[in-house]
RNA sequence: GGGCGCUUAGCUCAGCUGGCGAGAGCGCUGCGCUUACAACGCAGAGGCCGCAGGUUCGAGUCCUGCAGCGCCCACCA
């Protein structure tokens, strides 16, 4: 036993976790290599935007990876959690155009391969910062297989996947319609688009019969489209239209001659029922445009101003050429109303300004043969969801996709690898032309980006060396789990899949654990314009990273989003010191102990060893289950319960009165299993203690060290009922004592009446009980009138015990106290009636007032019974 | 217009395949510095488990309907 308290009295999160984690890295302990022992188990890290920095939702994200791998290490998996960044082409872009904004330049005048310098030299400034945040925060990820979506390696994958996908026809270029964000200039994929319901406007149009009639009223949301109309469409059963199908009408302000036609498509509820068609601005009508092989005008600019076009109008943008189209035809009576009109306005997920659909050549992906795959293998479950109801969506979505978009008109990304020759005909090359054959075929490189997306698509095998074929990517793909919030599995589990299926013919990994979203302590969204954002960073410094991750974990139910407030989090804290002091006590018991095979436990063991081994045994349990399904929220919460309430509450406080080599031995047993099943969710201070509670040995981790073995044969249901039973006369006697305000010093007498076994488990828990409930002395009675003067009964289930007052209270002192305190909770009672008996009160008071006086009568009643019943009980 | 989720103590949430005599954290009340921890301990108050039916020996848990809240998807111009 040593002399002095061998650990800090309260855990100093800013002191332990730098320093081993340090000590981790340093010594290889994240760091897997193929030909480790254990079953290959992998986990890709969502890659974080290279410029970004550490949010909530990385902070969650990360943790239930990393708990996933620490525990998958520690069960003696070949464990590798795969890290990385991605380079983001539109947010990175525009922060850099942003920042040269302040300096009063656009990309243009840097011209292309000077604005990719000084997109690289940001992102080698600002590109460590997110990654040394993640150390932070304890993430055991394998730094040493780092890797950047636009690094050569990755590059090299994505120059394979797309000559192949040319080659195999599910890459083509074409002349399609698609979202265009004119603030970034760049096409956008359909889920780079968020819709959002806006008030507008409904305006309706005449467009006059080319004969000189009436024509056709047609309604819009964008009046300024009207320039790019080729036809007027209207269901082919609408009768009120018969007349006018197959005629034509005069689209006004630039006179052009517009057919009226007939497709299925448009809806005669709405509107007017007749439909201007815009093959070059409206998905729908580009459908219509296709099927009737009309003319498409696109009538944009890529800065969304009017095109030549337009005409008069070319120049405008947009929203003032509303207004004046608008205008001019009301000039000439045509405007024939305009009414308010609620729709979904779609808009650039980046920047939030309003997209335009528009008619464009651009690359995209075939998605169906690739999505058949995905469908299948989760169908038939070779990837499940957690929740399994996500699935659901998930093939909803794939079922029904459109073809993918790729290409971006940025310059911040890979390149598409495709030249074109003089005659204009397309190469898609996997290296990159020599300079003597571009200049002798006339090569000019397409300049156009992959989308972002693209590149992270292949992330499961491009970071494991692909299209080599590697240990490593034989060994880690596929991976086990992929961990993300529900909000990306479009975006990334979707293509990753598409991906791994076609060129690995394999899925990427066989679970997908969809996680919530961090919200604030209502359920909020955070963000910046509520002004509930909080910063993991400063939740890590005030409270350390332990804290942070178990109160998202504990809070991490599979697919439920995750309230956060900084409450919780203190919360953590006080476990992690509550586990600290626990350690605390045991070193004072026992010193530091040998590593290896725990010390032989003692045979027969007193009740609460048996009990407390059993409990262990039923948390290691739970803990193994959820761990192995990914709740993490069970996990946590099963281990929180059994240090805390279990073993510190009751065993130590047992394990006080012995002083014997099994309760020592017993006392760290648990405890260093406890920090073991603990350790994945709160790394650093299972890690701190672990250290102390053992003899120095260089090099041994807690990390490393082996998981706690099943045993089932310590499950022992009898001692739980047996410690169950003395567990309730404890707290039955404690009651006791804080009801009569009995001082702690103050030793109760109790006689008890029990029969047989019951009996002979009380006896056997005595000193325990005395101990715990401040009991001095005590028989076995067999009925109450063996014990003499009043008495106080307390019925439990397998006993009644009998606390004589006499003595113990001063008992005129006690009835007059109570006599008082009977009296003040009839007067109050009365009080209260009488007011409730009042009609005018009942009638005109505000309900809750007359509710609030309802309950205070209830209350006072109450209170008057029970007091009448210890007063008899005084007799 | 579809799909999904949520509705349990003042607040935020657990409650897995039906057994609950309904839990946790925070908050609240009372007592206590008992030498691991006052960043603590002990005790307590507080719940028609959204509403209405149904299945069952038994329902917070399963089924149906309804209501409120939230999210996702969708080309109604």
């Amino acid at each position: 036993m040593s002399d002095d308290a061998p650990l800090p009295k309260a855990y100093a999160p800013a002191e332990v976790e730098p320093r081993l984690y340090d000590w981790w890295e340093s010594s290889g302990f994240f760091h897997a290599e193929p030909d480790d022992p254990g079953e290959p188990f992998c986990i890709c890290i969502p890659l974080p935007n290279v410029t970004g920095s550490l949010h909530l939702g990385h902070a969650l994200n990360h943790s239930i990876q990393d708990a996933l791998i620490r525990w998958a290490r520690m069960r003696g998996r070949n464990a590798l959690w795969q890290p990385g960044t991605d380079h983001a082409g539109i947010a990175t872009q525009n922060v850099v155009e942003k920042q040269l904004a302040g300096e009063g330049l656009a990309r243009h005048d840097l011209g292309r391969e000077r604005f990719l310098e000084r997109v690289w030299q940001w992102k080698e400034e600002s590109g460590g910062l997110i990654t040394n945040q993640m150390r932070r925060l304890g993430t055991s990820c394998d730094w040493e297989r780092e890797a950047f979506t636009l690094d050569d390696a990755r590059s090299r994958a994505v120059r394979e996947v797309f000559v192949s996908l040319y080659e195999d026809g599910l890459i083509y270029r074409g002349h399609r319609l698609i979202n265009w964000c004119p603030r970034c200039a760049t096409a956008l994929s359909d889920i780079e688009v968020d819709h959002e319901e806006t008030e507008g406007e409904l305006a309706y149009l005449r467009y006059p019969a080319a004969g000189g009639g009436e024509g056709v009223v047609v309604a819009t949301t964008r009046a300024e489209t009207m320039l790019g109309d080729t036809a007027v469409a209207v269901h082919p059963d609408d009768e009120r239209f018969v007349d006018l199908v197959g005629s034509t009408v005069v689209l006004p302000l630039l006179d052009r001659e517009l057919p009226v036609i007939v497709d299925e498509a448009v809806d005669p509820a709405f509107g007017t029922g007749a439909v201007k068609v815009t093959p070059a601005h409206d998905p729908n009508d580009y459908e219509i445009g296709q099927r009737h092989d009309l003319e498409s005008v696109d009538v944009m600019t890529d800065a969304a101003t009017i095109s030549e076009a337009g005409g008069p109008y070319a120049g405008l943008d947009r929203y003032e050429a509303r207004r004046r189209v608008k205008a001019d035809l009301d000039a000439q009576g045509l405007l024939v109303k305009v009414e308010p009109h609620t729709h979904a306005l779609g808009l650039c997920s980046r920047c939030e300004t309003v997209v335009e659909p528009r008619l464009s050549e651009q690359w995209f992906v075939a998605v169906r043969p690739l999505a058949e795959r995905a469908i299948a293998a989760v169908r038939d479950g070779r990837t499940r969801f957690v929740p399994e109801r996500n699935a659901k969506g998930f093939l909803d979505w794939l079922e029904n996709l459109h073809d993918w978009c790729i290409s971006r008109q940025l310059w911040w990304g890979h390149r598409i690898p495709v030249w074109y020759d003089r005659d204009g005909s397309e190469h898609a090359r996997r290296e990159d032309p020599d300079p003597a054959e571009v200049e002798a075929e006339g090569l000019t490189q397409d300049p156009d980006v992959l989308d972002t997306w693209f590149s992270s698509a292949l992330w499961p095998f491009s970071t494991q060396g692909w299209p080599d074929d590697t240990p490593a990517l034989r060994t880690w793909y596929p991976g086990e789990v992929l961990v993300t919030a529900y909000d990306i599995n479009t975006f990334w589990v979707s293509r990753m899949l598409m991906m791994g299926l076609r060129f690995m013919h394999d899925v990427p990994f066989h679970a997908v654990l969809n996680h919530g979203l961090v919200r604030d302590k209502h359920g909020k969204k955070m963000s910046k314009s509520f002004g509930n954002v909080i910063d993991p960073l400063d939740l890590i410094d005030h409270y350390g990273a332990d804290a942070l991750r178990f109160a998202l974990l504990r809070a991490a139910v599979p697919g439920q989003d995750v309230p956060m407030a900084e409450e919780w989090v203190e919360g953590a804290r006080r476990f992690a010191n509550k586990l600290w002091n626990a350690a605390r006590f045991v070193l004072m018991q026992t010193g530091p102990v040998p590593h290896g095979d725990p010390a032989d436990l003692p045979e027969p063991a007193p009740l609460e060893d048996r009990w407390i081994l059993s409990r262990l045994e039923a948390a290691r349990a739970t803990a193994d289950q959820a761990y192995a399904e990914y709740d993490l929220a069970r996990a946590s919460r099963a281990l929180y319960h059994f240090v805390w309430d279990e073993y510190c509450d009751w065993y130590l406080e047992l394990a006080k009165l012995r002083d014997d080599e099994g309760a020592r031995r017993v006392l760290t047993y648990v405890l260093d299993s406890a920090l073991r099943l603990l350790h994945p969710i709160m790394p650093f201070v299972t890690e701190e203690i672990w250290q102390a509670l053992h003899e120095p040995a260089p090099g041994v981790s807690l990390m490393r060290a082996d998981w706690v073995a099943a045993a089932p044969e310590r499950r022992d249901h009898r001692a739980e009922a047996e410690f169950g039973a003395l567990h309730e006369v404890v707290t039955a006697l404690r009651r006791f004592r804080a009801d009569h305000g009995l001082a702690p010093s103050a030793r109760i007498t109790v006689g008890v009446v029990a029969e047989g076994g019951h009996r002979e488990v009380i006896a056997g828990g005595l000193d325990g009980i005395r101990r715990l409930a401040g009991v001095g002395e005590w028989r076995f009675v067999d009925a109450a009138g063996q014990v003499d003067g009043p008495l106080g009964k307390i019925p439990l289930d397998l006993a009644e015990l009998l606390v004589p007052l006499a003595g113990l209270i001063d008992l005129d002192e006690e009835r007059a106290r109570l006599t008082k305190a009977l009296h003040d909770a009839r007067v109050e009672l009365e009080r209260a009636e009488r007011k409730l008996a009042n009609e005018g009160f009942v009638a005109k008071a505000p309900p809750d007032v007359v509710d609030a006086e309802r309950a205070k009568a209830d209350k006072w009643r109450t209170t008057a019974e029970t007091l009448e019943t210890q007063l008899a009980a005084l007799e």
